[in-house]
DNA sequence: ACCTTGTAGTTAACATGTGAATTACATCTA
DNA sequence: TAGATGTAATTCACATGTTAACTACAAGGT
């Protein structure tokens, strides 16, 4: 599958940046989305970060120990609890933004940008005839 | 990631049928591979389907219990095996093959075949522009 | 022959993917 | 208000992804 590949070539430019700074591919994106959608309940920010629920709890348990997130539970639904993410989360998040961002130009370079924004588009499309229609 | 998500609707489609028949996407994977292929050493199998060589060690002693594949050592090396899809692995791949086929045809009719196509251009194309400069 | 280096596979340890079952809580309804 | 149903999150069991370490064998050099 060629999504498949793709994907791993692409990751494979920053595995090197997350194994730097220890934390995982996955809990790099939980805390991406909390940087940029600001505080979710859980199920929220799985589907926003494409993580099932059962990694979900796991990736939190372990953010929460290292304190990049907290969790607050939501008064009237005793399920629910807002998960945010905190001051040290975001300056992790912040501190390799520029190197994401380096990253990606780099791709863009090599593959071309106007390509780059053509596959993006492409996807986005099949998503969306994908998942509506099901 | 695009990519990810674009995977995972795509994969949706085949994962009921693959319960059915009780094997995993990865299994079907190797087994696609021998199928096409012919007997395969272990690293070059890995390669093709694009499995890490820890995973494809499970894999095949999984598929070897089930007896879907078979292994020779490779005579002059004793390090080499020679897998080979069975004449039991090969009929569950052939029957699933009409089914396979549908769904992808039923996805080019959802999106479109040419679109299917030139997506399928531009993946390889990332992919070669990235692994080959890398 | 011995030692070094390289290669093919495997094993280990931990994180995630995936589906099913379970818990805790809400809500609805008789 | 008790029971049925629905929802959020977790837990369980098993398969795979990922990296590192390790075993087994091969090839070369001394």
């Amino acid at each position: 599958m060629a999504l498949l590949r793709a994907r791993e070539v692409i990751m494979a430019h920053f595995r090197p940046m997350l194994a730097r700074h220890d934390i995982t591919e996955q809990q790099w994106r939980v805390l991406r989305v909390l940087a940029e959608t600001g505080p979710l309940e859980a199920t929220e920010l799985a589907n926003r970060a494409s993580i099932l629920p059962p990694s979900l709890t796991r990736i939190i348990k372990a953010l929460e120990e290292r304190e990049f997130i907290s969790r607050n539970k939501v008064k009237d639904d005793g399920r629910r609890a807002l998960l945010a993410i905190s001051p040290t989360g975001l300056a992790l998040i912040e501190e390799l933004a520029p190197e994401r961002a380096a990253i990606y130009e780099a791709i863009e370079k090599r593959y071309g940008a106007a390509e780059h924004e053509r596959l993006l588009d492409m996807l986005d499309s099949l998503i969306q005839s994908e998942s509506t229609e099901g």
